[in-house]
DNA sequence: TCTGGCACTCCAGCGGTCCGAGTGCCAGCA
DNA sequence: TGCTGGCACTCGGACCGCTGGAGTGCCAGA
C-alpha cells in the first residue's frame, strides 16, 4: 500500500526531526524538510490517523506532533537503519580505551567513552562474578584467626574478604590451604562454586577442614548481592543540559535511581551480548525512568555476556546512533577483557 | 564594643536565615525571627556597614541582604559554633557503616552516608596508594611472558597490572620472586618503595634480576596519577534539587568538574586529617566551582591523611553541620581502616 | 486521492499596571 | 551618642489583556 508507506515516512521523519530540533514539528515544516512529494495537507490527514492510532500526539490544539513512546518504539523496531559509526568515532574509541592499565581503568573509561559519544548518562556493569572464572586465590594472614581472601578472577576483578577462622592458622597450614583451594578453584567458573564447595571439605585433609569450610563459606559470600554486581556511572552533567526541556519536574528521581544501581542492574539483567535491548519510557517499570528510555547491550568475548553496559537518557533521543555507539563500545570492551 | 558585637550578631542571623529560607533577609524578618533586641531600623543601620565592609549584598535595591563569600568565610571563622551530631546521626552512622565488608564497600557506604546526612554531594578519595604500606604483592603467572602483579596495601586498596616480563618464567621462579619481593615491600610504606627498588634489584640473585626490575617498575608505576588517586563521588541527586535556585546558570559545569575528578583531588591534597577546611565560592580557583562550597576533611587513624572525603554544595550552605557531619564520617571511616 | 484555501484555536511573548517588601533618611527621644 | 518610629521612595514580581503566528481540521475542487 503506497498510504501506509508513506505514513511511516511521515512517522520516521518526524521522529527525527522532533530529536534534532525538540520542537513539536508540524506538517509545514516537515513537508518544507523532508522530500515527502506531498502537501503539507496530505501530511496532516497522515498525522491525524497517526494519531489515532497512538504513534504521536498534540502537546496542545495549536502545536505540532510529538512522536509517543510507542511512536519511537515503532520506530526503533521497524524504521530506524543501524547507522554505522564515523571513521573518527571508530578511532576516537580505539585511542580512548587503549592504554588502560587494569579493568578499573577499562570501564572507567568506557563509561566517559560512550557518554561523549552519546551525550547521556552511560552505564556500565562490571563483569558478573559468577560468570567469571578464577584466576587466583590468595590468602593472606592478618592475624592467627584472621585471613584476608583475595579473588582475582579472569576478568581482572578482584574482590577481597577478611575471613574469620576458627583455629589459629601457621604459615604453612595457611600455605597448604591456599595449594588446596587454587588447585580446587583455578580456572573454575564462579557460578560451580557452590558445587564444588561442599566436595572440597569433605576430601580435604583432617586440619583443614575448617579452614576450607571458612574460606568456602566467605567465597560463596561474595557471589550474592550486592557485591556480585557493580556499576560505573557517568555523563551525569549531560542530563543537566536540557533537563527542563527533556524531563518536566526535574532529573532529581533520575539521578536517584542511578545512584541507587538496583534499578540499572535490573534492567541491565535481561542483557545478552547478541542484541541491542532498547526499553523506552513507560516500558521501564520503576517510576524514575518513565520519561527516560534505556538503550543496553552485553558485553563479553564468548556467547554469555559478561556484564551489561548502556546508556540512559529521554525519550527523544537518537535511537539509531545510540544503539551504535553502545554496540561499539561493547565490542571493544569484550575484545581487550577477551586480551588480558 | 556593644555596637560590634551586635554587627556580628547580625550577620551570624542574616546568614542562617538565608540559608534555611533561601530568601534575600530583611531587616523586619530579622527583627522579628531573632532576638536581637533592637528595632528594624537599627538593624538596617547596621546591615548598611556590613555592607558597606564587603560582607553582605543586596541583589536589587527593594531586596534584603545576602551574604557574600566574604560573609560566610567571616560566618564559617568567627561565628559559627561546632554542631554537635544528634544521637540520631551517631547510631545512623554506625549503624550505616557496620557490616561494611571490603574497601570499597566502606568508602561507598560513607559517599552515601555523607550525602544523606548534608544533602549535598559527597565527595570520598580512596587511601592514597603512597601513603599506604604493602600488605602483600601477589604475581599470577598469566602466560610465560606476562605476569599479573597484584598490590594490596594495608588500607585495603588492591591493584593490578600485567607485567611484561623479559625472559620465559617457570612457576618455581615466580615463586622465588613473590617471596623476595614480599620480604622486601611488606609492611614499607609505598612512598618508600622507591628507594628500596633499586637495591632490591642489585642484590637479587642474578636470574631474578631482570625480573625484579620489571615487576619494580610496574610498581612505581602503580605510584603516580591518576591511579594513584580515586574518587568516589555520591548525591549528584542533591544537586538537581534546587539547581535554578542555588546555580545561576545550570550544573552543568559543577558536575562536569565533579567528573572530571582532577579538580576535586586538586582540592583533596591539602586536607590533613586534623582541621576541616572550608572553601568558599570565588576561593576555589576552578572556574566551575566558583558558585560553591568545598568542605572537606582528612581520614586516617594517625597523623598523616590517608585520604579526604568532604561534600561540595551551594555557598549557601549550612557549614556547620556540614562540618561537623564530614568530620564525623572521616572518624568513623578512619576508625574502620585501621581496624581491618 | 491529493491539494489549496479558509476559519479556528491556542500558546508565547510583550507591555502596562499594581502591590508589597524593603530601603535610606530624618527628626525626635532616652 | 545611639536607638526608634515615621515616611517617601524604589524596584522586582505577579497579574492582566492583547496580539501575532503557527498549526490544525475541514471542505470543495482538481
Amino acid at each position: 500500500m503506497a498510504h501506509d508507506d508513506r505514513r511511516l515516512r511521515v512517522l520516521r521523519a518526524i521522529v527525527q526531526d522532533y530529536v534534532s530540533t525538540n520542537d513539536p514539528v508540524g506538517s509545514k515544516a516537515l513537508a518544507a524538510r523532508y522530500d515527502l512529494g506531498v502537501s503539507p495537507a496530505t501530511i496532516r490527514n497522515d498525522m491525524a490517523v497517526l494519531e489515532e492510532e497512538g504513534y504521536i500526539t498534540q502537546p496542545h490544539t495549536s502545536a505540532g506532533r510529538v512522536p509517543t513512546d510507542k511512536g519511537y518504539r515503532f520506530f526503533v523496531d521497524r524504521l530506524s537503519t543501524v547507522k554505522p559509526l564515523s571513521a573518527a568515532e571508530r578511532t576516537a574509541i580505539e585511542k580512548f580505551l587503549d592504554g588502560a592499565v587494569d579493568l578499573h581503568d577499562v570501564l572507567g573509561r568506557s563509561v566517559r567513552l560512550l557518554a561523549q559519544l552519546t551525550r547521556q548518562v552511560a552505564v556500565v556493569q562490571y563483569p558478573t562474578l559468577s560468570r567469571s572464572a578464577v584466576r587466583h586465590l590468595e590468602l593472606v594472614p592478618l592475624s592467627t584467626s584472621r585471613l584476608l581472601m583475595v579473588l582475582i578472577t579472569d576478568t581482572g576483578r578482584v574482590e577481597q574478604r577478611v575471613v574469620e577462622v576458627p583455629v589459629d592458622t601457621e604459615a604453612e597450614t595457611v600455605a597448604e590451604l591456599r595449594t588446596l583451594l587454587n588447585a580446587t578453584f583455578t580456572g573454575a567458573k564462579l557460578a560451580e562454586a557452590s558445587d564444588k564447595a561442599p566436595g572440597l571439605v569433605e576430601g580435604a585433609p583432617l586440619h583443614l577442614r575448617p579452614l576450607v569450610a571458612a574460606v568456602s563459606a566467605t567465597l560463596l559470600e561474595t557471589l550474592v548481592e550486592p557485591s556480585e554486581d557493580r556499576l560505573v556511572i557517568g555523563g551525569t552533567a549531560n542530563l543537566a543540559q536540557g533537563s527542563a526541556l527533556d524531563f518536566p519536574g526535574t532529573v532529581r528521581p533520575l539521578l536517584e535511581a542511578l545512584e541507587e544501581q538496583v534499578v540499572v542492574l535490573r534492567l541491565m539483567a535481561e542483557v545478552d551480548s547478541s542484541a541491542v535491548i532498547v526499553s523506552i519510557g513507560e516500558e521501564n517499570q520503576h517510576e524514575a525512568l518513565t520519561g527516560a528510555s534505556f538503550v543496553s547491550v552485553g558485553y563479553g568475548s564468548g556467547d554469555e555476556a559478561l556484564g551489561g553496559l548502556g546508556v540512559v537518557g529521554p525519550t527523544r533521543m537518537d535511537y539509531a546512533g545510540n544503539m551504535a555507539a553502545v554496540r561499539a563500545v561493547a565490542r571493544y570492551v569484550g575484545h581487550l577483557l577477551a586480551e588480558s
